[in-house]
DNA sequence: AGATTAGTGACAGCCACTGACAATTGACAA
DNA sequence: TTGTCAATTGTCAGTGGCTGTCACTAATCT
């Protein structure tokens, strides 16, 4: 569970880039129907509202029966947050290939640029980046999936934590680890959340929000900013 | 099934609030079910975990209908976070009466380490506070609860940050003020989560390590803590 | 006392989710 | 082409959280 849910079941061997073996009528009629119900789902999620939407709704709304949708998505709640997962495993990629040198909070900040830089192309498999984007919106204005959406920062942070950790050589009881990673997801939740409180919420204005709330860290914490 | 919690066995105090007569029959009545659902609550769910214990549980231990449960708890998951509302807003309370003097940091501090001297006896009025102390590794180890815990969290942020920002005279809009109580809680959360999973978690442990944490703070995020 | 009001239980119903079983359909070999 | 096997699916039934309604009872008011 730590890393991206593929897709792939069974694991053909025939999947080298050769010559696009066919996946098999079987395998392309199951991606078309998760995708079709991911995009379902995140249309009436935005159109109507998250806790408006019934699974019902989604499942008719691509012509399966509910226990279908199901087999698909263990949850509602896993299809609202399916391309959110895909973007943090990136980050997590990221992290792992930042070379050893850096200071860890560097580390941190250079591969959540670099992750946004490459994200289009990720997300753009599973739907439009706009409507992924526009999405947190919905994220962050629905109680049950800003619940599920802080959880999943935790387990990342902690993911995250024993990267650090492993990369610096650090015993894994070190507390420093962790609370440089939670002081980096904190400052990311904050931007987060000004963020898509914004009209225009693309991912130029997300990336110059968090450069300069990163760059607030240091004189927030030690400067005793008096007033006027 | 095991033992019935009659909601006669309340031992009555009476309030000390002035104003109104005396608080009547059917509020000690309302008082003292609340109670019981609340204790039973989370006996059963200590003792069962949360998942695994229904709320016509609860409300059969009680001795009322599932329909009642609900006219006093709004959700199940309402009743297992009550204790930690009650402590949170303890905390709120305590950073509002720090002095203004102090800076961000400190102030958060201080508030939360005072919190703590008084919840002992502001808890004891719902319950033991041991119960109130262990229930935490439920919460920690109970996916849904955790979300829910997490999400009160960054309500409290947004509000502590409100208040620090007043403090400070600064414009609502600065970020710091957000950006220092994202830190400080973040830090909170990793204390806590270090907590529950040990043994001996009691109240002394929790401020020892909390304290050591926040020490950490600074040298973690400047020093380039290269290995021994 | 009688009238009013509030708390309660019983019942019905919605929605997320799961297990079981049968019907369908693609995959593959003969 | 056809038959077999396994995967996919729909249907049905059921559980649990949660809400609306309604009648009944007990507490408060006049």
């Amino acid at each position: 569970m730590g890393t991206v849910e593929t897709v792939e079941t069974a694991t053909e061997t025939e999947s080298v880039e050769g010559g696009a073996s066919s996946p098999g009528l079987r395998e392309r009629k199951k991606r078309r129907t998760r995708q079709a119900l991911l995009r379902a789902a995140l249309r009436l999620f935005t159109e109507r509202g998250y806790e408006e939407t019934t699974v019902d709704d989604i499942a008719a709304a691509v012509g399966v029966s509910q226990r279908t949708f199901f087999r698909y998505f263990a949850s509602k709640e896993e299809v609202a947050s399916c391309a959110s997962r895909l973007a943090e495993s990136h980050f997590v990629e990221a992290v792992r290939a930042r070379p050893p040198g850096e200071a860890p909070l560097d580390a941190l900040r250079r591969a959540l640029m670099q992750s946004w830089d490459g994200i289009g192309e990720a997300i753009g498999q599973l739907l439009p980046l706009e409507v992924h984007l526009r999405f947190y919106q919905v994220i962050e204005s629905t109680p049950a999936l800003l619940a599920a959406h802080l959880r999943r920062a935790t387990e990342l942070e902690e993911e995250i934590a024993r990267i650090v950790a492993a990369r610096e050589g650090l015993d894994p009881a070190d507390p420093r680890p962790r609370v440089v990673v939670a002081v980096f997801g904190a400052v990311m939740r904050v931007t987060e959340r000004i963020w898509s409180a914004n009209a225009d919420a693309d991912l130029a204005a997300l990336r110059a929000l968090t450069a300069s709330y990163l760059d607030q860290l240091q004189p927030a914490l030690t400067e005793t900013w008096r007033t006027t």
